[in-house]
DNA sequence: TTTGGATTCGTTCAATTCGTTCATTTTAAT
DNA sequence: ATTAAAATGAACGAATTGAACGAATCCAAA
């Protein structure tokens, strides 16, 4: 997979638009963790070129060279041949419906890689795409089983992004959540989860479909920081606000809820 | 079958994403120990391959290539100790109950590497924990939201399993298939579609809680070798059955239905 | 046991990367 | 504008890596 694949300083290089001599001396400084073969060269894992991204704040300008997909969200300039984003949202949105897998993992890990991480990831790319899908099942023009697809695809590939991800320590703090009855979304509530475990946090997704009286006993006997709640559907408002407000007055001090 | 002991040059170097002739010259050097056959081909049983990992501080990028689990470099250990598989359940189920994903991903990888692969995983551990769990959660012992999160733990872990097995060739026979309305568990129709990708299929899981019609237009579209259904639970009897019915009398011949 | 296709052997060689040095560009302060 | 400090990129021989080759070995089926 192409998520696992160790660099060399001339790929990086490349991908970064910058001299491999300045890859190599970031790598000796620190600023890149590296890996080494036996025989000394160095080897970048994509999960520590991307830590070396955020804090550095820099972009990938050329995935190519390093075997993702061209996809940008230059809204500016797509006259240089560049992609924009509407252009890589509906190759998505074409690649979930006909159900090719393949496809959609390299849209989504180059997304994920070039833009920013997980939040654009939502926001950007899987938000805008579903608005769309759940539009054209509503018209009639796509088949249940075909939004289906999409959301389990999505799901499968956002799950394999979490190997991007470091390991959280063992202190770290604790985000725990999940959606509340009526809910079958589990997209959603997987994306939020990745991101807290973007942010380092320990993560326990609960899944959707939920009651609220066991989202309550779930936080009472993990006592997480934060506790947050998914919601994309609600089959009644008024049965879920009450529900809700009881869920929110009944939970632990000290646990932060978070909706989304 | 699964469980290769002694690993080919080319096995560690695809495992490693390094070429077949850098492991040939550690072999000779001595950095990793080498058994030798007869007519001289090199042999690295598992146990070395790990202690070069660890000497060397390196990863096994391609769990693939090997049959091993991925990312966690558990010791594999199963010759002293032979695993009461009763004992194994419990300390499962136990595991499940707590939500200890990395308690869990030992557990289902060394049964599935030790045991017969994905049939034995699901027949054997995967299916009498659940019905447990289930009974558990039917005298009120346990919340719901620790079923849930049973199932999404193992859900998640028999995904990262599929990067064990071979990717399936463009021209291999397509499955397909799902649960159908009403029926929310995931878990089976997944575990249903990794039993088919172990056998070189290639695989299209729909998903859960997906109406027959839907199904079937899923069917016709893609017109697969085998069509399977997961039933685990059926909220009408009669309203299933003639559904049922209804869609396997609609189903376009040559392709072949599978329930369980 | 024999046989034939696939794999691995040992070797050679081109390509890549190493660590280092040095010239050039950028940044910031005087 | 001038200067100093810092960062960048290019160049070098030495070392490592990966691909290719015919010959030898393995393995499963006849």
């Amino acid at each position: 997979m192409i998520l696992n694949d160790n660099l060399t300083p001339k790929q990086v290089a490349s991908a970064l638009r910058v001299s491999e001599s300045s890859v190599k001396r970031w790598c000796d400084r620190g600023d890149i963790r590296t890996d080494r073969t036996l025989g000394g060269h160095r080897r970048i894992p994509l999960g520590f070129l991307l830590e070396f991204l955020e804090t550095s704040n820099r972009r990938i300008l050329d995935p190519v060279a390093i075997g993702l997909e061209p996809c940008c969200r230059s809204k500016v300039r797509n006259s240089t041949g560049e992609l924009d984003s509407e252009a890589t949202i509906a190759r998505f949105e074409k690649s979930l419906l006909s159900g090719s897998e393949t496809e959609c993992r390299k849209i989504i890990s180059s997304w994920y890689s070039t833009q920013g991480g997980m939040c654009s990831l939502a926001d950007d790319l899987l938000c805008p795409t579903f608005r769309s899908i759940g539009q054209l099942w509503r018209e009639g023009t796509i088949d249940v089983y075909q939004e289906r697809l999409a959301c389990e695809i999505c799901q499968r590939i956002v799950l394999e992004l979490r190997w991007l991800l470091p390991e959280p320590s063992t202190t770290a703090p604790l985000a725990m959540g999940g959606s509340p009855s009526g809910d079958q979304y589990q997209l959603a509530t997987l994306v939020t989860e990745m991101v807290f475990r973007e942010q380092g946090w320990r993560t326990a997704g609960l899944g959707s479909n939920i009651p609220f009286p066991s989202l309550l006993s779930a936080a009472r006997k993990h006592m997480p920081k934060i506790f947050w709640i998914s919601v994309s559907h609600i089959e009644d408002e008024k049965t879920f606000l009450a529900a809700y407000a009881d869920f929110a007055k009944r939970l632990p001090k000290g646990v932060v809820l978070v909706v989304g």
